[in-house]
DNA sequence: CGGGCACTTGATAACTTTCAAGGGAGGTGG
DNA sequence: CCACCTCCCTTGAAAGTTATCAAGTGCCCG
């Protein structure tokens, strides 16, 4: 499904306002676009990028494996989302970058975005934003993690994906579609598969939402997000001066 | 113990040259320096600060309470690090800042960073560094927190606080000043009080670390790494162009 | 129609928390 | 100068949450 807007702008407009030329800018940092099947790398652990990757459409993780196998991943994204802007100033990869769906990738050099540090400070901020929202979910999700029951935490993982995706016009009404396996939820929550599978049968039971196939289903918003201690306010959905 | 150098200045210096300019410009971009007495906040969630604050001297750590009255710590400071400069963009505090020991602070307001980025590129990019360095300690602390047992989560904790502490030449040798309570400690790692304690007493029993009053001494660097899986890559201390 | 993958279920084991209590060191007031 | 209070660390026992192990089901795809 290809949408005409750059879901990278949808997602800064929503923070700030952009120029025209800062988005001409945007779109043509763009080199090339890529389509990764799902289950392949994106970006490895390791690796020295000279770009970065922007999704355009598809699901992707960020992730590390630890020594028994076990995976964690540290990051989910969603169209519009950078999967390795860092990785223009951290130059190593310190992790890997997994398309959980097929996706379509653009990349932006990183002597691309040097220039636009050099040229123009507001969109570099605004880019700068990206990373630390980034940094923000990863706070809230150790929060989580460390503080919240597993039930608890998967709700309040689901009531962040639903807005992000909400965000980026990828939710219709309270559904969407959310193609990650349960495997790939348990490695997100730090929990096995076989409890992850418990735990969404208690939201179920629960009456908060429906989880058929891909098909995400809010039901009671209010209440999934008591269960998930949610506030949204660490994603700034907020638009402000920047 | 108040050090000439300012410890900011020590941190980006490992990881990319300053000009003199640059430090110039972030020597004064210091407008008043404060005493923060121990367990007092810095910052506090749902704050709005118009200067982000430089810690010099002292430990510190972002927290989020949940509902329950549990604890979260997010994030834990040494002198050289920012303790909210996320804030400049981000706007809205999403977690509480705290001084775990009496900490000198200093604060750097955004208007001046709004300066930085409009004229000093290269140090604009220096310090969105230090931001993704935060990011890339969130996601190590992420993958240790959901994939790795309770003692090896300590372990690796002790590293980096060691490597970290270390950089900003704040070791004496195999020992660094830690003046954290087991209760911080399970506020860090997720765990309870009681945990902490039998995990940092298997740490000793293995003859991994000495550990008594304030004063954290290494013993076996090499089985302590392994014991916490911990690779230093995510701090980015090599120096390189950026 | 067979195979594979994701999901589901039940039983047991492991790890971590909670509850309860005691010990030790430093600071303060009488 | 000592008693006492508080905070932190330590220990033991019981409870709770989540992982692991083992199977079985359902569905999509070749």
């Amino acid at each position: 499904m290809t949408r005409m807007t750059n879901p990278l702008i949808l997602k800064l407009e929503q923070r700030d306002r952009l120029s025209d030329d800062e988005k001409k800018v945007l779109e043509s940092a763009i080199t090339r676009v890529r389509i990764v099947e799902a289950d392949e790398d994106i970006v490895r652990e390791g690796d020295r990028p000279n770009e970065s990757s922007l999704l355009l459409d598809g699901f992707a993780a960020r992730y590390k494996i630890v020594s028994n196998g076990r995976r964690q991943i540290s990051a989910l994204h969603v169209p519009g989302d950078f999967l390795d802007l860092h990785s223009f100033l951290l130059k190593t990869m310190d992790h890997g970058v997994l398309a959980l769906t097929t996706c379509r990738i653009a990349a932006v050099p990183h002597v691309t975005l040097e220039k636009i540090t050099d040229e123009y400070p507001h969109l570099t901020r605004m880019l700068w934003l990206n990373t630390l929202i980034d940094g923000a979910i990863h706070r809230e999700w150790l929060t989580a993690m460390g503080r919240l029951s597993a039930t608890a935490h998967m709700a309040h993982l689901i009531c962040e994906l639903y807005l992000r995706l909400k965000a980026v016009g990828r939710a219709e009404g309270d559904m969407v579609q959310l193609p990650i396996t349960q495997a790939e939820l348990g490695d997100t929550l730090g929990l096995s598969t076989v409890h992850v599978n418990r735990v969404l049968q208690e939201l179920r039971k629960e009456g908060l939402i429906r989880f058929q196939g891909d098909a995400l289903t809010i039901l009671d918003w209010e209440r999934l997000k008591k269960v998930g201690e949610f506030t949204s306010t660490y994603l700034s959905l907020q638009n402000e001066d920047r």
